[in-house]
DNA sequence: TCATCATATGATGATGTAATAATATAAACT
DNA sequence: AGTTTATATTATTACATCATCATATGATGA
């Protein structure tokens, strides 16, 4: 490979480079995601999230559930409230949790599906 | 409310409680389902996988397309692969990455949909 | 065999996160 | 007003994770 030869390939690399660096997501973009999915990526907060599939749930009640302390599971809400993924309903001294997305349920499928097939 | 009548509260308090603990997922579960969802809460890792999305890449093109050191990458790589999200093909020197999930794509796609809510 | 290239691995320091105890707030009841 | 109940907040400690440097492995070619 001579001298113009190893160029033009160098310039064909290049270009092939920046084609593809324009396709994947922005440093902003992949940051915001990241904190999204993060948010999943704890056994306790699925557990909890898991439960408020079948419904409005208070603190308290979580805990039972879970076996939680009771700081826990506040802490795990604040997180979760942060996220966007639960909103709280006041009703008196108690305080209602229920999941404010759409898309948790789906993305609950999908990662047990992926458990699924990563045991075949 | 009477003795009785507390009681009676008291076991169906418990009877609800056990039904929804019955339709949470165990905690094996949950710490598997975690393991998963973390590979996607790390703003790196979402950058090659979406680097990815348009096909194989070898280590070096990722460090190219990402401004990475090597070291960086080959870490992450190790766990996408142990993750099962990426597979490695072999090809003398170099080694290809390519996704090995059908839902990796869709996981994405839930995410940005659920990144653009929020905004609003 | 030696040098080089591509990637992997091991060790480390800095940062982040989870669970918990202790304490604070705030509503409801006496 | 004081007590109890429900939840939130603060501070702490233990542990996990990320990026990086340094080094190792392993394939290719001189």
């Amino acid at each position: 490979m001579n001298a113009t030869k190893r160029t033009e390939l160098e310039v064909f690399y290049e270009t092939f480079i920046n084609k593809v660096r324009a396709k994947t997501i922005d440093d902003e973009t992949a940051a915001e995601l990241a904190l999204f999915y993060k948010v999943f990526g704890d056994g306790t907060r699925l557990k909890i999230l898991s439960a408020l599939l079948y419904g409005e749930l208070r603190v308290y009640d979580i805990c039972e559930i879970l076996n939680l302390k009771q700081s826990t599971v506040s802490q795990q809400m604040k997180t979760l409230r942060q996220m966007r993924l639960v909103k709280a309903r006041h009703e008196g001294k108690n305080i209602y949790y229920e999941l404010d997305d759409e898309h948790i349920e789906k993305i609950f499928i999908m990662g047990l599906e992926h458990a699924k097939e990563s045991k075949k």
